[in-house]
DNA sequence: CGACGCATTGACTCCCGTCAATAAATGTGG
DNA sequence: CCACATTTATTGACGGGAGTCAATGCGTCG
């Protein structure tokens, strides 16, 4: 059931047969979550992690006036709040996307962990970095990039990271979230969005519709977005 | 030399005596870095992380076209590149606001640390997922608020987290940047900045010149910034 | 004193938000 | 299987916040 993790694990480390035991050992149950659902809410004091198993979900905070910003999309292998080990509770909420399965990991196995294996704490430590870089790149598209670049690049992003866990084909994969919600991921406006999206549907780079991203001009969607990948840290090193 | 790091933790946990001295005991040597000066350039191999005992810096990633976004700024306390320890290299550049002291702690010394001090490491662990919590904030005001409230919303954590390590009065602090730099945090152009800042000298809620911030009127500049410190993190609970 | 960096302001443009209408897709109950 | 409600996508018209280009001022420093 944790496959999707390890697949992202061994992306950047050498994993033992051992070590995946263990990973696997660290789950407590698992649970079915219906679409739109809140599974986690800001401020709420945790006592497990929850690792995502399958579907997808999304972290996002919640404006005075309405409005929201979705600051992560989680795909499957992803913690949705392995950062709530050591932060206790949450500062964001997250919601699922679709129908979704996650695994639930107590804090006692964690802060376990911690004692005895310290090469998984690193590595453990090294998914909430990344996550960090993920926010990081994202700062980057909601400063500097034009809609037309932050949308494709989101659309990079997220092709990379679900063919690494096996949810995508080299042209295309599933994105169930509707126009508002990109909208929200993109700091747009859901007419922005649309518009946004037209434009690159007219210029053969992304066609993005019913939940569905097709890709047909992967490289042409790379140039626009200006994506660099370095910052996925998809190369091998010990941590 | 490794106070402000520890009023920081001291903020969020208990650290008895004994720790305090394995933390400053991690520190290898201490250096002086110039104005402008960039410390740590993406890519590059790391071996050690490094503190800053003193002065300002930031991270930022640069575009082709010559634009650039600051994504964080540091302040005393701070590790610049802990996450480093298990990226081992950079997605982001990381660059001296001012004149600066720095410490280095050997990743060595970090790695023994995560095989030794499991408290210590969730510590350490803690403070990298509290630079995300800041990024994900970021993200919000970059997507959200519009360049008015995104500049007070920085003012406002800055006034917070500096005052924190003692850097900040009740109704200032030193702010050694330039307008083209807190524009490239906030995603606009220094004339921009230049603007919003006028109008919020005008409102008597912020005077910033010469590298000095005036809070007048610091539950007005809240307000208007919708600033809530939760995302800092500052209650003291075991790590 | 002149060069330079930085701040300030005006004029103009444009990307994107707002408001609104319509269409298309989806779901629901009878 | 149809009538109806709801959600989602699409498009137009209009306005405003922010970018671009450019000129001016001003303090610092060699």
């Amino acid at each position: 059931m944790v496959e999707a993790l390890l697949r992202a694990l061994r992306a950047r480390d050498v994993i033992g047969d051992d070590e995946a035991a263990i990973i696997a050992g660290l789950v407590a149950e698992f649970a079915e979550v219906p679409a739109k659902r809140t599974v986690l809410k800001r401020g709420v004091p945790l006592s497990h992690s929850m690792l995502l198993i399958d579907g997808m979900m999304c972290r996002y905070k919640d404006m005075r006036d309405g409005s929201r910003q979705i600051s992560a999309i989680h795909v499957p292998g992803d913690f949705l709040d392995l950062h709530g080990f050591t932060l206790k509770h949450l500062d964001h909420d997250v919601m699922a996307l679709t129908a979704a399965k996650v695994a639930h990991v107590p804090h006692e196995r964690l802060t376990r962990m911690t004692e005895e294996y310290p090469h998984l704490t690193r590595l453990f430590w090294f998914l909430t970095n990344l996550d960090a870089a993920m926010h990081r790149e994202w700062e980057v598209s909601l400063g500097q990039r034009s809609g037309v670049a932050r949308t494709a690049h989101l659309f990079c992003e997220l092709h990379t990271r679900l063919a690494l866990v096996g949810r995508a084909a080299p042209d295309g994969f599933e994105f169930p979230i509707n126009q508002t919600e990109l909208g929200e991921c993109l700091g747009m406006t859901s007419v922005h969005t649309n518009r946004v999206l037209r434009d690159l549907r007219e210029r053969g780079l992304l066609d993005f519709r019913k939940g569905v991203a097709k890709l047909p001009d992967p490289e042409g969607l790379k140039r626009v977005a200006e994506f660099d990948p370095a910052y996925l840290y998809l190369d091998s090193r010990p941590r």
